[in-house]
DNA sequence: CTGTAACACTTAACCGATCAAGCTATCGGT
DNA sequence: ACCGATAGCTTGATCGGTTAAGTGTTACAG
């Protein structure tokens, strides 16, 4: 187009930014006591800092972060890679849920979030490596834990700060947080049960993850407890794809299952609509309850009776933990709450009962 | 892997990055001359800089970004403000899918993406202000052109390299990229009158935004101009709930369209709902073309017919637009395209024709 | 044999913050 | 009147790169 960032010769029409040197100089004392004063250390009178403030407001003042993250302090920014596909991270509702809630406490402290989609595990410890030689972030958000997950390791020697989401699991010095994974899928074959239904189907997430794992397993035991013995997960992917797949072979047997238990709302909605292809009624036919609440679950018809949970509110506690992290503070391992049922048009008593 | 990083005097258990004088050191030669040799820059021997190369390779090297930017290269990062409520960015994806073609190009060149969601426009010219101050990124994609946009003239004074998408428009200086929309909703409108269809609705997006302006403009002339009437857009806003609400309004008529075009795949999944709700059989008595084409255009029953487009693919073109106009290039405005038809089982003849 | 140009480096200033250490004026205590 | 102690600053080193300017060596034309 036209001119752009015409710089070296002579009239230097360049914008230039603002300095505490340039406050320094107004405010007539120095270098140092503008950072004293702006950053609320003592050392600068309240009526110099005052001046200095108002100065710095005036002129649009913002710290350049590269220096700041040169003299020591910190890069005021956190990491967060994300392994999956493009075709499942752009309709898996999950994550920019959590990113909602992450941005809701950085926003606030003026933490910036660097987003990096990577294809594989190994990559992301490459990336965790890149970010922390140079300097790029203070620490990170750990999502989608595996059992002897590689990237825990480098983490723990690189001794970057970070919040493991997605466990419990083995982590060693790293905090966690998870929600209640067993108590709410309990639940949500107690009511079930309770409706009438016996024969119980559950379509899994990607088998390796360690929340899967402890849903599977939690999944197992309740039914066994319960009685229920043909209590069968199908592991998946969260592709709807791949979800609605699944819900075909269950629906094709002859003992087919009269409700079924869905690890994430695109499943549960492809399930619906694999149903509904079959000429099944849902849920005179099956019933369907899907994990995790999004607003998905409430745009089909009928509406999925979903297992809730504040997925921002989640991303907001893992984003005070990591900080309080980074901040050096002591911060323990967290469980988030269950998730509740919130059940809507897609349960219902099975029609044999 | 191998022992990395470990140095330091014994004790000192912190992890020390490995700096350029550390390569120096051990290369023999001066700090300039490892940087000279690492940014292929010439002043060093070919087989100096191999040497220098093989063993920033050994030591896990990795140029400390804040200092790279604090001397006055790039901080090669880039930035993306979301101005959207979770509840909408959690299911919309479009954003993931263009935050997935973002990355395909950031990534093999290692620039940082910084997100930050916010809640108005003028939270995102802070935003741009605070980022060029703190010298946090070297450009922006802004999504989501506006008339009279007020982040455009802020983007301007600040001289800040900007990708505009979602125009075209105004923008000055700043490139743009844009998809034919008008083009694409010509194809929708023809399709659906060589099916039959005379009463032809439309649920719009935003509609402050240019490229739903640019829509409906295109939707009333091409209407008019194929001799339909009553070609109605509803206003709506992206969500599930709007979009349902605005489907109910247009079924309720007496002479209620026969087709209806939605702006986005959330609300034509919304709609897809409220019409099977009303005992409305889709396509028979009401057919739906969906704009964007997400998994979850395929994922409900009926499937939806979609006006496609490659949404990554429109991401890394703007991503390498950003980056030329980084790199100082001459950078001009592109159209990338229209959207294509694909055809599913939302469309077919109306009933009554 | 000299002048000079090219090459392969080294040196040191610089970016814009932070922060330990140093300096000065003031004040209270004795 | 003199001695700390303290508040309120300034000074200058520092972080880890980049890069303009300087230096020493070699090659080669005149």
């Amino acid at each position: 187009m036209e001119v752009r960032a015409r710089r070296g010769t002579g009239k230097a029409r360049r914008v230039k930014r603002p300095t505490i040197a340039d406050i320094a100089r107004r405010a007539g004392v120095s270098k140092g006591a503008v950072s004293y004063a702006l950053n609320g250390q003592p050392g600068v009178s309240e009526a110099t800092r005052q001046r200095i403030v108002a100065i710095a407001q005036e002129i649009g003042f913002n710290p350049n972060s590269a220096a700041r993250a040169l003299s020591g302090a910190s890069a005021r920014a956190v990491g967060l890679t994300l392994c999956r596909p493009a075709r499942i991270l752009s309709i898996e509702p999950f994550f920019m849920g959590l990113i909602s809630g992450f941005e809701q406490e950085l926003a606030a402290r003026s933490y910036a979030l660097t987003l990096q989609v990577v294809a594989t595990p190994e990559n992301e410890t490459e990336v965790y490596r890149r970010w922390w030689g140079e300097r790029r972030v203070d620490g990170v958000f750990v999502t989608d834990l595996r059992e002897n997950d590689i990237r825990i390791p480098v983490l723990n020697e690189l001794q970057l700060p970070a919040v493991v989401i997605g466990g419990p699991g083995d982590t060693g010095r790293l905090t966690q947080l998870w929600s209640d994974d067993a108590g709410a899928i309990t639940e949500a074959v107690r009511y079930l049960m309770a409706l009438g239904h016996r024969r119980i189907a559950r379509v899994g997430g990607l088998p390796d993850l360690l929340h899967t794992r402890t849903r599977t397993k939690a999944f197992t035991e309740v039914c066994a407890s319960l009685g229920l013995s043909e209590a069968v997960t199908v592991p998946s992917d969260y592709t709807g794809e791949e979800g609605g797949r699944a819900t075909r072979r269950l629906l094709i047997n002859a003992e087919r299952p009269t409700a079924i238990i869905y690890d994430n709302d695109v499943m549960a909605v492809a399930g619906l609509s694999v149903a509904q292809e079959m000429g099944l009624s849902v849920p005179g036919d099956l019933s369907i309850v899907a994990w995790d609440d999004s607003p998905l679950c409430s745009l089909v018809h009928p509406p999925l009776t979903a297992l809730s949970r504040d997925i921002a509110a989640y991303g907001a506690h893992a984003a005070r933990q990591l900080l309080a992290a980074i901040a050096g503070e002591p911060v323990k391992d967290v469980e988030e709450g269950t998730a509740h049922l919130t059940p809507r048009g897609s349960t219902a008593p099975p029609r044999d009962s």
